[in-house]
DNA sequence: CGAGTTATTCTCATTGTGAGATTATCTTGA
DNA sequence: TCAAGATAATCTCACAATGAGAATAACTCG
């Protein structure tokens, strides 16, 4: 019962209680050159220094969560704001930093081809890494990373998420591509162009084609946009694991 | 820059940063005499004083999240540790709490039919609500309780969670009385029955019948308990909504 | 120009779903 | 005790969705 009073208390003046630190970590995802890459920064400083973590840190007064987490990202990246951004999860084990308690919120980053991180931005060296072969990395961001993963690969099933890997204008074979990349399975072409269109608001045709066939031959293909569809029904599933099942 | 460089030296101590609280807030949600309930507590004090609010409170020192969030429902209902519980969200805007800068990280969590809060708890007043129709709630709980609510309904779809709401056994027709509570919507009996018997690992026979017939008539049913599986497939779909879709 | 590649469309067998009907087993109340 | 109404468990049937494979046509490259 005075640990609830306490509780009361400290409300009142939480300065009362050991000091707990608020960071936001970003999982940012695109796709260059067929390979789903995260972006990551090296620890210019200890703890846990020289490896390579999510970009992140710490929020600020009046500042929104996904606020600091578009901040954040703009400041390793220089990238526009406008990227798409969604709270992931939040881990907050006493251990998982050895200064002091730090409660992290992260969000999950996707865009088309992002440029390589700006030279001289606030992160001494922040780059792009292919998710399937990370480096080591700081304090439980591999932990953050998968569940990121994971996240983005069962948004790919029932939302446009795929769209926001791709250009403004793409067809309807890029799009595959993004499912295979993200899904990290070769996908069946004719079926899967089948779906896309069958589902209503996924896709809506611009009227133009590209303006020469594939790089290895193959008609030009029509170019499509995203439609204005949020959930896709009926859902594009991943093929069945065997065991994910249970 | 030299924001940033103010950042790295805050890593060293964070007490230079305004303060910030952490707290859990627990969406428990149980269905009594087949309508959906969320656990509210009263308010005892300012601000927001007399107003219902979901139970919650400061983590502490050296615990985690999930055990904060078990423990805050454990000093509200006085409920035992077992019941399902799992990340909802976190809401951190600047000015969610009138107080001071307040981060809260909120859990979910379901039960079969809980029992009453405990009198003599921490809790002043704390009672199971239907959340068909909620008091107004303090702070930004209206929104949580909304974003526990869509994630339970979402999660029925594809996971064996309405298991949980269930006792050790059950019936198809409890089952479905789960879904159709949950989900508000009545749903067809037969195909109902034939689904959950064709998902895999869903549910598994005892072997044992219920001791006599339903109420209002009709046969013993057979009884089951839940299966092993973690996942759907494939999954029990909502009746598409309409324009739900997009 | 010929081979190889790709976009797009079809076919067909199989599975999953919605709606409705059937049958047998109970409870309740006359 | 029996008739009426309710419910559990199956079944039918039409239709939608899916996986696998094939066919066709439009390109690129050498």
């Amino acid at each position: 019962m005075d640990e609830k009073e306490s509780a009361f208390l400290a409300e009142y003046d939480p300065r009362d209680y050991p000091p707990v630190a608020v960071t936001v970590d970003v999982v940012a995802l695109t796709i260059r050159a067929g390979v789903l890459h995260v972006l990551l920064v090296e620890r210019g400083r200890p703890p846990q220094q020289g490896r390579w973590a999510l970009p992140g840190g710490f929020i600020r007064p009046g500042e929104d969560l996904p606020e600091a987490a578009r901040r954040e990202l703009a400041e390793e990246t220089g990238l526009a704001p406008r990227v798409h951004i969604e709270q992931l999860a939040s881990y907050g084990s006493p251990d998982r930093d050895p200064r002091m308690r730090v409660v992290s919120i992260s969000y999950l980053a996707f865009a088309p081809d992002l440029p390589d991180p700006r030279a001289g931005s606030d992160a001494a060296s922040a780059a792009w890494h292919p998710v399937s072969r990370p480096p080591e990395l700081a304090f439980d961001h591999a932990r953050v990373l998968a569940d990121g993963l994971e996240r983005a690969r069962a948004k790919l099933e029932y939302t446009p998420l795929a769209t926001t890997f791709t250009g403004e204008t793409f067809t309807i074979s890029e799009l595959r591509g993004v499912y295979e990349t993200v899904w990290g399975v070769p996908l069946h072409a004719g079926n899967f162009h089948r779906k896309v269109l069958s589902v209503p608001g996924f896709v809506e045709a611009t009227g133009h084609s590209t303006v020469s066939g594939g790089s290895r031959g193959g008609p030009r293909a029509k170019l499509y946009r995203a439609g204005d569809a949020r959930l896709l029904h009926p859902a594009l599933l991943r093929p069945a694991e065997q065991e994910g099942t249970r």
